[in-house]
DNA sequence: GTAGCCAAGGTGACAACGTCATCTGAAACT
DNA sequence: AGTTTCAGATGACGTTGTCACCTTGGCTAC
Protein backbone atom coordinates (compact mmCIF):
# COMPACT_ATOMS: atom_id res chain seq x y z
CA UNK A 1 0.00 0.00 0.00
CA UNK A 2 2.57 1.98 -0.89
CA UNK A 3 2.04 6.11 -2.18
CA UNK A 4 0.55 5.91 -5.60
CA UNK A 5 3.28 7.54 -7.98
CA UNK A 6 2.34 5.50 -11.10
CA UNK A 7 0.02 7.23 -13.45
CA UNK A 8 -1.24 3.82 -13.84
CA UNK A 9 -2.04 3.49 -10.12
CA UNK A 10 -3.75 6.98 -10.28
CA UNK A 11 -5.87 6.65 -13.05
CA UNK A 12 -7.21 2.83 -11.56
CA UNK A 13 -7.98 4.91 -8.08
CA UNK A 14 -9.39 7.36 -9.62
CA UNK A 15 -11.73 5.47 -11.65
CA UNK A 16 -12.44 2.97 -8.58
CA UNK A 17 -13.02 5.77 -6.82
CA UNK A 18 -15.58 7.75 -9.07
CA UNK A 19 -17.13 3.93 -9.45
CA UNK A 20 -18.01 3.70 -5.44
CA UNK A 21 -18.92 7.23 -5.01
CA UNK A 22 -21.51 6.51 -8.40
CA UNK A 23 -22.79 3.16 -6.57
CA UNK A 24 -23.35 5.20 -3.17
CA UNK A 25 -25.09 8.33 -4.72
CA UNK A 26 -27.24 5.49 -6.36
CA UNK A 27 -28.35 3.98 -3.56
CA UNK A 28 -29.01 7.07 -1.92
CA UNK A 29 -31.16 8.98 -4.12
CA UNK A 30 -31.17 7.49 -7.33
CA UNK A 31 -30.29 7.91 -10.67
CA UNK A 32 -31.01 11.54 -10.62
CA UNK A 33 -28.88 12.32 -7.57
CA UNK A 34 -25.96 10.98 -8.97
CA UNK A 35 -24.38 14.00 -10.68
CA UNK A 36 -21.02 14.00 -12.02
CA UNK A 37 -20.03 16.89 -10.14
CA UNK A 38 -20.92 15.59 -6.54
CA UNK A 39 -19.45 11.81 -7.88
CA UNK A 40 -16.31 13.88 -8.51
CA UNK A 41 -16.67 15.91 -5.53
CA UNK A 42 -16.53 12.30 -3.81
CA UNK A 43 -13.58 10.90 -5.93
CA UNK A 44 -11.70 13.67 -4.68
CA UNK A 45 -11.28 15.30 -8.40
CA UNK A 46 -13.65 17.90 -10.32
CA UNK A 47 -16.24 17.90 -12.32
CA UNK A 48 -15.14 17.10 -16.02
CA UNK A 49 -12.17 14.01 -14.66
CA UNK A 50 -14.94 11.76 -14.99
CA UNK A 51 -15.01 11.84 -18.96
CA UNK A 52 -11.56 10.38 -18.85
CA UNK A 53 -12.55 7.41 -17.68
CA UNK A 54 -16.27 7.37 -18.92
CA UNK A 55 -17.73 8.30 -22.40
CA UNK A 56 -21.03 10.15 -19.84
CA UNK A 57 -23.11 9.61 -17.43
CA UNK A 58 -24.82 6.66 -18.97
CA UNK A 59 -21.74 5.03 -18.83
CA UNK A 60 -20.99 5.60 -15.10
CA UNK A 61 -24.19 4.01 -14.73
CA UNK A 62 -23.67 1.32 -17.05
CA UNK A 63 -20.03 0.38 -15.51
CA UNK A 64 -21.94 0.56 -12.10
CA UNK A 65 -24.56 -1.99 -13.59
CA UNK A 66 -21.96 -4.10 -15.17
CA UNK A 67 -20.03 -4.29 -11.17
CA UNK A 68 -23.13 -5.42 -10.38
CA UNK A 69 -24.18 -7.90 -12.81
CA UNK A 70 -20.83 -9.36 -11.60
CA UNK A 71 -21.15 -9.41 -8.09
CA UNK A 72 -24.37 -11.23 -8.26
CA UNK A 73 -23.10 -13.35 -10.68
CA UNK A 74 -20.32 -14.68 -8.34
CA UNK A 75 -23.18 -14.99 -5.35
CA UNK A 76 -24.98 -17.62 -7.88
CA UNK A 77 -21.87 -19.50 -8.96
CA UNK A 78 -20.86 -19.69 -5.05
CA UNK A 79 -24.67 -21.40 -4.57
CA UNK A 80 -24.08 -23.60 -7.34
CA UNK A 81 -21.08 -24.97 -6.17
CA UNK A 82 -21.76 -25.26 -2.88
CA UNK A 83 -22.27 -28.96 -2.10
CA UNK A 84 -23.86 -28.69 1.20
CA UNK A 85 -27.04 -27.43 -0.47
CA UNK A 86 -29.59 -29.51 -1.73
CA UNK A 87 -30.86 -28.43 -5.66
CA UNK A 88 -33.74 -26.76 -4.38
CA UNK A 89 -31.88 -24.83 -1.74
CA UNK A 90 -29.70 -23.40 -4.17
CA UNK A 91 -32.81 -22.50 -7.01
CA UNK A 92 -34.22 -20.60 -3.49
CA UNK A 93 -31.45 -18.91 -3.08
CA UNK A 94 -30.57 -17.47 -6.14
CA UNK A 95 -34.08 -16.48 -6.52
CA UNK A 96 -33.39 -14.70 -3.10
CA UNK A 97 -30.25 -13.20 -4.48
CA UNK A 98 -31.85 -11.29 -7.16
CA UNK A 99 -35.13 -10.28 -5.38
CA UNK A 100 -32.86 -9.10 -2.45
CA UNK A 101 -30.91 -6.46 -4.61
CA UNK A 102 -34.20 -5.33 -5.56
CA UNK A 103 -35.44 -4.73 -1.53
CA UNK A 104 -31.46 -3.35 -0.48
CA UNK A 105 -30.21 -1.37 -3.55
CA UNK A 106 -34.08 -0.77 -5.53
CA UNK A 107 -32.20 2.30 -7.28
CA UNK A 108 -29.54 0.01 -8.41
CA UNK A 109 -31.88 -2.75 -9.32
CA UNK A 110 -34.11 -0.08 -12.03
CA UNK A 111 -30.62 0.72 -13.68
CA UNK A 112 -29.84 -3.11 -13.86
CA UNK A 113 -32.71 -3.69 -15.70
CA UNK A 114 -33.14 -0.37 -17.68
CA UNK A 115 -33.87 -0.31 -21.32
CA UNK A 116 -31.36 -0.78 -23.76
CA UNK A 117 -31.27 2.66 -25.51
CA UNK A 118 -28.67 2.65 -27.59
CA UNK A 119 -29.02 0.23 -30.79
CA UNK A 120 -26.07 -0.35 -32.27
CA UNK A 121 -24.00 1.48 -34.98
CA UNK A 122 -26.60 3.37 -36.76
CA UNK A 123 -24.18 6.34 -36.33
CA UNK A 124 -21.35 5.52 -38.54
CA UNK A 125 -19.31 8.52 -36.88
CA UNK A 126 -15.91 7.75 -35.83
CA UNK A 127 -17.58 7.72 -32.11
CA UNK A 128 -17.48 3.84 -32.14
CA UNK A 129 -13.93 3.81 -32.06
CA UNK A 130 -13.46 6.47 -29.93
CA UNK A 131 -15.90 4.65 -27.26
CA UNK A 132 -13.68 1.51 -27.89
CA UNK A 133 -10.65 3.41 -27.29
CA UNK A 134 -11.99 4.69 -23.23
CA UNK A 135 -13.59 1.91 -22.49
CA UNK A 136 -11.64 -0.80 -23.15
CA UNK A 137 -11.79 -3.35 -25.92
CA UNK A 138 -15.47 -3.15 -26.13
CA UNK A 139 -17.84 -0.39 -24.91
CA UNK A 140 -19.27 -0.44 -21.26
CA UNK A 141 -22.84 -1.83 -21.93
CA UNK A 142 -21.33 -4.87 -23.50
CA UNK A 143 -19.17 -5.56 -20.86
CA UNK A 144 -22.42 -5.07 -18.77
CA UNK A 145 -24.29 -7.29 -21.36
CA UNK A 146 -21.88 -10.34 -20.94
CA UNK A 147 -21.91 -9.85 -17.08
CA UNK A 148 -25.78 -10.26 -16.78
CA UNK A 149 -25.93 -13.12 -19.45
CA UNK A 150 -22.99 -15.07 -17.20
CA UNK A 151 -25.41 -14.75 -14.02
CA UNK A 152 -28.03 -16.46 -16.52
CA UNK A 153 -26.12 -19.16 -17.51
CA UNK A 154 -25.02 -19.55 -13.44
CA UNK A 155 -28.97 -19.44 -12.94
CA UNK A 156 -29.46 -22.15 -16.03
CA UNK A 157 -27.31 -24.39 -14.60
CA UNK A 158 -29.40 -24.57 -11.41
CA UNK A 159 -32.86 -24.68 -13.00
CA UNK A 160 -31.08 -28.05 -15.48
CA UNK A 161 -29.68 -29.35 -12.44
CA UNK A 162 -33.34 -29.31 -10.96
CA UNK A 163 -35.54 -29.70 -14.25
CA UNK A 164 -33.33 -32.00 -16.25
CA UNK A 165 -31.91 -30.29 -19.15
CA UNK A 166 -34.92 -30.55 -21.26
CA UNK A 167 -37.25 -28.69 -20.03
CA UNK A 168 -34.33 -26.45 -18.14
CA UNK A 169 -34.37 -23.22 -20.64
CA UNK A 170 -38.22 -23.08 -20.36
CA UNK A 171 -38.46 -23.19 -16.65
CA UNK A 172 -35.65 -21.12 -16.01
CA UNK A 173 -37.22 -18.02 -18.19
CA UNK A 174 -40.60 -18.68 -16.49
CA UNK A 175 -38.44 -18.66 -12.95
CA UNK A 176 -36.25 -15.54 -13.66
CA UNK A 177 -39.21 -13.41 -14.87
CA UNK A 178 -41.18 -14.22 -11.89
CA UNK A 179 -38.49 -13.53 -9.66
CA UNK A 180 -37.73 -10.06 -11.15
CA UNK A 181 -41.70 -9.69 -11.28
CA UNK A 182 -41.65 -10.13 -7.42
CA UNK A 183 -39.01 -7.66 -7.19
CA UNK A 184 -40.37 -5.09 -9.27
CA UNK A 185 -43.89 -4.93 -8.02
CA UNK A 186 -42.39 -5.41 -4.31
CA UNK A 187 -40.27 -2.29 -5.59
CA UNK A 188 -42.85 -0.14 -6.83
CA UNK A 189 -44.72 -0.83 -3.93
CA UNK A 190 -47.77 -2.44 -5.68
CA UNK A 191 -47.39 -6.10 -4.10
CA UNK A 192 -49.94 -4.93 -0.98
CA UNK A 193 -49.47 -8.24 1.28
CA UNK A 194 -52.27 -7.14 2.71
CA UNK A 195 -54.39 -7.38 0.24
CA UNK A 196 -53.29 -10.70 -1.88
CA UNK A 197 -52.72 -12.50 1.39
CA UNK A 198 -49.34 -13.31 0.21
CA UNK A 199 -45.78 -12.89 0.87
CA UNK A 200 -42.39 -12.63 -1.28
CA UNK A 201 -41.25 -15.78 0.65
CA UNK A 202 -44.32 -17.99 -0.34
CA UNK A 203 -44.07 -16.71 -3.85
CA UNK A 204 -40.75 -17.91 -3.93
CA UNK A 205 -41.42 -20.86 -2.49
CA UNK A 206 -44.30 -21.81 -4.62
CA UNK A 207 -42.30 -21.00 -7.87
CA UNK A 208 -39.47 -23.54 -6.31
CA UNK A 209 -42.25 -25.93 -5.61
CA UNK A 210 -43.75 -25.96 -9.18
CA UNK A 211 -40.45 -26.41 -11.13
CA UNK A 212 -39.47 -29.30 -8.53
CA UNK A 213 -42.93 -31.20 -9.27
CA UNK A 214 -42.27 -30.64 -13.12
CA UNK A 215 -38.85 -32.19 -13.02
CA UNK A 216 -39.68 -34.98 -10.86
CA UNK A 217 -42.75 -36.35 -13.21
CA UNK A 218 -40.57 -35.51 -16.55
CA UNK B 1 -67.95 21.80 -30.18
CA UNK B 2 -68.58 25.81 -29.58
CA UNK B 3 -65.64 28.34 -29.37
CA UNK B 4 -64.58 28.23 -25.49
CA UNK B 5 -65.59 30.99 -23.59
CA UNK B 6 -65.84 29.72 -20.01
CA UNK B 7 -63.17 29.44 -18.02
CA UNK B 8 -63.32 26.22 -16.59
CA UNK B 9 -64.08 24.99 -20.16
CA UNK B 10 -60.40 26.12 -21.48
CA UNK B 11 -58.69 25.43 -18.28
CA UNK B 12 -59.83 22.04 -18.71
CA UNK B 13 -59.05 21.95 -22.08
CA UNK B 14 -55.34 23.14 -21.20
CA UNK B 15 -55.04 20.69 -18.70
CA UNK B 16 -56.28 17.54 -21.17
CA UNK B 17 -54.22 19.09 -23.75
CA UNK B 18 -51.44 19.28 -21.73
CA UNK B 19 -52.23 15.11 -20.35
CA UNK B 20 -51.95 14.62 -23.87
CA UNK B 21 -48.61 15.80 -25.11
CA UNK B 22 -47.07 14.66 -21.68
CA UNK B 23 -48.01 11.18 -22.79
CA UNK B 24 -47.18 11.66 -26.47
CA UNK B 25 -43.60 12.95 -25.26
CA UNK B 26 -43.18 10.15 -23.09
CA UNK B 27 -44.00 7.37 -25.93
CA UNK B 28 -40.92 8.95 -27.45
CA UNK B 29 -38.36 9.85 -25.61
CA UNK B 30 -39.18 8.26 -21.79
CA UNK B 31 -39.16 10.50 -18.73
CA UNK B 32 -36.24 12.81 -19.95
CA UNK B 33 -37.71 13.43 -22.70
CA UNK B 34 -40.92 14.82 -20.85
CA UNK B 35 -40.03 18.69 -20.81
CA UNK B 36 -42.39 20.94 -19.31
CA UNK B 37 -41.61 23.86 -21.78
CA UNK B 38 -42.04 20.96 -24.67
CA UNK B 39 -45.34 20.01 -22.78
CA UNK B 40 -46.45 23.64 -22.54
CA UNK B 41 -45.70 24.39 -26.27
CA UNK B 42 -47.56 21.37 -27.53
CA UNK B 43 -50.31 22.57 -25.10
CA UNK B 44 -50.32 25.86 -26.93
CA UNK B 45 -49.23 27.57 -23.41
CA UNK B 46 -45.60 28.43 -22.03
CA UNK B 47 -43.67 27.02 -19.70
CA UNK B 48 -45.00 28.00 -16.46
CA UNK B 49 -48.57 27.18 -17.23
CA UNK B 50 -48.51 23.17 -16.15
CA UNK B 51 -47.81 24.57 -12.48
CA UNK B 52 -51.37 25.76 -12.67
CA UNK B 53 -52.70 22.35 -13.27
CA UNK B 54 -49.91 20.53 -11.59
CA UNK B 55 -47.54 20.58 -8.73
CA UNK B 56 -44.08 19.84 -10.86
CA UNK B 57 -43.32 17.64 -12.95
CA UNK B 58 -43.43 14.96 -11.08
CA UNK B 59 -47.25 15.17 -10.44
CA UNK B 60 -47.93 15.51 -14.55
CA UNK B 61 -46.86 11.85 -14.73
CA UNK B 62 -48.29 10.74 -11.85
CA UNK B 63 -51.16 11.87 -13.42
CA UNK B 64 -50.66 10.37 -16.83
CA UNK B 65 -50.20 7.04 -15.18
CA UNK B 66 -53.20 7.51 -13.29
CA UNK B 67 -54.97 7.87 -16.80
CA UNK B 68 -53.38 4.60 -18.21
CA UNK B 69 -53.97 2.84 -14.77
CA UNK B 70 -57.73 4.04 -15.49
CA UNK B 71 -57.68 2.47 -19.02
CA UNK B 72 -56.25 -0.78 -18.46
CA UNK B 73 -58.27 -1.05 -16.05
CA UNK B 74 -61.31 -0.64 -18.45
CA UNK B 75 -59.68 -3.16 -20.44
CA UNK B 76 -59.89 -5.61 -17.84
CA UNK B 77 -63.04 -4.70 -16.83
CA UNK B 78 -64.62 -5.36 -20.44
CA UNK B 79 -62.28 -9.10 -20.59
CA UNK B 80 -64.06 -9.91 -17.25
CA UNK B 81 -67.57 -9.13 -18.25
CA UNK B 82 -67.53 -10.52 -21.57
CA UNK B 83 -69.76 -13.21 -22.09
CA UNK B 84 -68.22 -15.02 -25.47
CA UNK B 85 -65.03 -15.68 -23.07
CA UNK B 86 -63.85 -18.34 -21.32
CA UNK B 87 -62.37 -18.06 -18.14
CA UNK B 88 -58.79 -19.17 -19.27
CA UNK B 89 -58.99 -16.71 -22.23
CA UNK B 90 -60.18 -13.95 -19.90
CA UNK B 91 -57.04 -14.41 -18.15
CA UNK B 92 -54.91 -14.70 -20.63
CA UNK B 93 -56.14 -11.72 -21.82
CA UNK B 94 -55.42 -10.03 -18.81
CA UNK B 95 -52.09 -10.83 -18.73
CA UNK B 96 -51.35 -9.71 -21.87
CA UNK B 97 -52.91 -6.63 -21.43
CA UNK B 98 -50.82 -5.65 -19.11
CA UNK B 99 -47.59 -6.89 -21.23
CA UNK B 100 -48.84 -5.33 -24.43
CA UNK B 101 -48.55 -1.83 -22.74
CA UNK B 102 -45.05 -3.25 -22.20
CA UNK B 103 -44.21 -4.30 -25.81
CA UNK B 104 -46.18 -0.97 -27.32
CA UNK B 105 -45.56 1.66 -24.61
CA UNK B 106 -42.20 1.04 -22.52
CA UNK B 107 -41.46 3.97 -21.26
CA UNK B 108 -45.01 4.65 -20.22
CA UNK B 109 -44.83 1.41 -18.58
CA UNK B 110 -41.99 2.12 -16.50
CA UNK B 111 -43.30 5.35 -15.33
CA UNK B 112 -46.16 2.81 -14.08
CA UNK B 113 -44.31 0.85 -12.33
CA UNK B 114 -42.08 3.28 -10.96
CA UNK B 115 -40.46 3.59 -7.07
CA UNK B 116 -42.88 5.05 -4.54
CA UNK B 117 -40.63 8.21 -3.70
CA UNK B 118 -43.77 10.06 -1.54
CA UNK B 119 -43.49 8.96 1.95
CA UNK B 120 -46.82 10.22 3.72
CA UNK B 121 -46.19 13.77 5.56
CA UNK B 122 -42.94 13.92 6.76
CA UNK B 123 -42.84 17.50 5.88
CA UNK B 124 -45.32 19.06 7.83
CA UNK B 125 -45.63 22.44 6.07
CA UNK B 126 -48.86 24.27 4.44
CA UNK B 127 -47.39 21.91 1.24
CA UNK B 128 -50.17 19.22 1.73
CA UNK B 129 -53.07 21.55 2.10
CA UNK B 130 -51.71 23.80 -0.99
CA UNK B 131 -51.35 20.34 -3.29
CA UNK B 132 -54.61 19.01 -2.25
CA UNK B 133 -55.97 22.73 -3.25
CA UNK B 134 -54.42 22.18 -6.68
CA UNK B 135 -55.01 18.35 -7.54
CA UNK B 136 -58.65 17.96 -6.12
CA UNK B 137 -59.72 16.47 -2.74
CA UNK B 138 -56.09 14.73 -2.36
CA UNK B 139 -53.22 14.32 -4.09
CA UNK B 140 -52.40 13.13 -7.80
CA UNK B 141 -50.69 9.89 -6.19
CA UNK B 142 -53.33 8.72 -4.45
CA UNK B 143 -55.65 9.03 -7.71
CA UNK B 144 -53.05 7.05 -9.75
CA UNK B 145 -52.84 4.20 -6.51
CA UNK B 146 -56.77 4.33 -6.44
CA UNK B 147 -56.65 3.68 -10.41
CA UNK B 148 -54.14 1.11 -10.07
CA UNK B 149 -55.54 -0.86 -7.15
CA UNK B 150 -59.14 -1.11 -9.52
CA UNK B 151 -56.85 -2.99 -11.88
CA UNK B 152 -55.90 -5.35 -9.78
CA UNK B 153 -59.32 -6.25 -8.66
CA UNK B 154 -60.51 -6.82 -11.30
CA UNK B 155 -57.66 -9.13 -12.24
CA UNK B 156 -58.68 -11.11 -8.91
CA UNK B 157 -62.07 -11.39 -10.05
CA UNK B 158 -60.94 -13.18 -13.14
CA UNK B 159 -58.72 -15.47 -11.17
CA UNK B 160 -61.06 -16.25 -8.62
CA UNK B 161 -63.40 -17.34 -11.05
CA UNK B 162 -61.04 -19.63 -12.54
CA UNK B 163 -58.65 -20.71 -9.49
CA UNK B 164 -61.56 -20.56 -6.81
CA UNK B 165 -61.98 -18.08 -4.04
CA UNK B 166 -59.55 -20.12 -1.68
CA UNK B 167 -56.15 -19.92 -3.89
CA UNK B 168 -57.15 -16.69 -6.17
CA UNK B 169 -55.63 -13.89 -3.99
CA UNK B 170 -51.98 -16.56 -3.49
CA UNK B 171 -52.28 -17.46 -7.59
CA UNK B 172 -53.26 -13.67 -8.63
CA UNK B 173 -50.19 -12.65 -6.78
CA UNK B 174 -47.57 -14.95 -8.64
CA UNK B 175 -49.56 -14.45 -12.38
CA UNK B 176 -49.93 -10.77 -11.60
CA UNK B 177 -45.78 -10.68 -10.90
CA UNK B 178 -44.90 -13.37 -13.05
CA UNK B 179 -46.82 -11.12 -16.19
CA UNK B 180 -44.74 -7.60 -14.54
CA UNK B 181 -41.50 -9.84 -14.55
CA UNK B 182 -42.45 -11.14 -18.61
CA UNK B 183 -42.96 -7.35 -19.48
CA UNK B 184 -40.04 -6.04 -17.63
CA UNK B 185 -37.42 -8.74 -18.94
CA UNK B 186 -38.85 -8.12 -22.28
CA UNK B 187 -38.34 -4.48 -22.15
CA UNK B 188 -35.23 -4.48 -20.61
CA UNK B 189 -33.43 -6.76 -23.51
CA UNK B 190 -32.66 -9.50 -20.89
CA UNK B 191 -35.27 -11.69 -22.29
CA UNK B 192 -33.20 -13.23 -25.63
CA UNK B 193 -36.06 -15.85 -27.08
CA UNK B 194 -33.08 -17.26 -28.89
CA UNK B 195 -31.07 -18.22 -25.58
CA UNK B 196 -34.20 -19.38 -23.63
CA UNK B 197 -36.09 -21.23 -26.40
CA UNK B 198 -39.66 -19.69 -25.41
CA UNK B 199 -41.80 -16.74 -26.07
CA UNK B 200 -43.44 -14.83 -24.14
CA UNK B 201 -46.52 -16.23 -25.40
CA UNK B 202 -45.38 -19.34 -24.46
CA UNK B 203 -44.86 -18.21 -21.10
CA UNK B 204 -48.03 -17.04 -20.23
CA UNK B 205 -49.96 -19.87 -21.54
CA UNK B 206 -47.57 -22.15 -19.13
CA UNK B 207 -48.90 -19.33 -16.12
CA UNK B 208 -52.69 -19.81 -17.47
CA UNK B 209 -52.35 -23.83 -17.76
CA UNK B 210 -50.76 -23.94 -14.16
CA UNK B 211 -53.48 -22.50 -12.53
CA UNK B 212 -56.32 -23.61 -14.26
CA UNK B 213 -54.87 -27.10 -13.46
CA UNK B 214 -54.68 -26.11 -9.63
CA UNK B 215 -58.22 -24.68 -9.84
CA UNK B 216 -59.92 -28.17 -11.22
CA UNK B 217 -58.01 -30.38 -8.69
CA UNK B 218 -58.85 -27.93 -5.65
C1' DG C 1 -74.43 47.48 -15.28
C1' DT C 2 -70.31 48.21 -12.93
C1' DA C 3 -66.58 47.53 -9.77
C1' DG C 4 -63.81 44.40 -7.79
C1' DC C 5 -62.02 39.50 -7.41
C1' DC C 6 -59.62 35.57 -8.73
C1' DA C 7 -57.34 32.14 -11.11
C1' DA C 8 -55.17 30.88 -15.72
C1' DG C 9 -51.49 32.11 -18.06
C1' DG C 10 -47.12 34.92 -19.35
C1' DT C 11 -42.44 36.49 -18.17
C1' DG C 12 -38.00 37.01 -15.90
C1' DA C 13 -34.75 34.97 -13.13
C1' DC C 14 -31.95 31.51 -10.76
C1' DA C 15 -29.53 27.37 -9.60
C1' DA C 16 -28.20 22.87 -11.02
C1' DC C 17 -26.84 19.80 -14.41
C1' DG C 18 -24.54 17.39 -18.67
C1' DT C 19 -21.27 18.24 -21.88
C1' DC C 20 -17.59 20.13 -24.62
C1' DA C 21 -13.20 22.94 -25.75
C1' DT C 22 -9.23 24.28 -24.02
C1' DC C 23 -5.44 24.52 -20.92
C1' DT C 24 -1.87 22.55 -17.61
C1' DG C 25 1.32 19.75 -15.49
C1' DA C 26 3.60 15.66 -14.67
C1' DA C 27 4.59 10.94 -15.86
C1' DA C 28 6.30 8.07 -19.75
C1' DC C 29 9.00 7.35 -23.64
C1' DT C 30 13.01 7.94 -27.06
C1' DA D 1 17.07 16.36 -22.36
C1' DG D 2 13.35 16.93 -25.29
C1' DT D 3 9.03 15.32 -26.75
C1' DT D 4 4.79 12.99 -26.28
C1' DT D 5 0.74 11.61 -23.86
C1' DC D 6 -2.88 11.77 -20.92
C1' DA D 7 -5.30 12.55 -16.23
C1' DG D 8 -7.18 16.29 -14.50
C1' DA D 9 -8.67 21.47 -13.95
C1' DT D 10 -11.21 25.19 -15.64
C1' DG D 11 -14.33 28.11 -18.30
C1' DA D 12 -18.28 28.24 -20.91
C1' DC D 13 -22.79 27.07 -23.04
C1' DG D 14 -27.36 25.24 -23.57
C1' DT D 15 -31.12 22.98 -21.23
C1' DT D 16 -34.19 22.14 -17.54
C1' DG D 17 -37.14 22.47 -13.12
C1' DT D 18 -38.87 25.76 -10.28
C1' DC D 19 -40.23 29.99 -8.16
C1' DA D 20 -41.73 35.03 -7.76
C1' DC D 21 -44.03 38.43 -9.87
C1' DC D 22 -47.08 40.42 -13.25
C1' DT D 23 -51.12 40.59 -16.61
C1' DT D 24 -55.66 39.75 -18.22
C1' DG D 25 -60.26 38.41 -18.91
C1' DG D 26 -64.08 35.79 -17.24
C1' DC D 27 -66.90 35.61 -12.84
C1' DT D 28 -69.59 37.48 -8.79
C1' DA D 29 -71.69 40.75 -5.58
C1' DC D 30 -74.00 44.77 -5.29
Amino acid sequence: MGVMTTRAESAAATRRALLDAAAELLDLGGPEAVTLREVGARAGVTRGAPYRHFTGKDSLLTAVAAESWERIGDQVHALRTDPALSASEKLRGALRALIDVGRNQPHLYQVLFRRRANLPGQLGDGMDRIRRQLCGPEGDPAVADRAAERFQDEFLDIVAALAGERNARHYGALLLTSAHGIAGMELSGHLDTDKWHTTVDELVDTLVRMVTDAGEMT
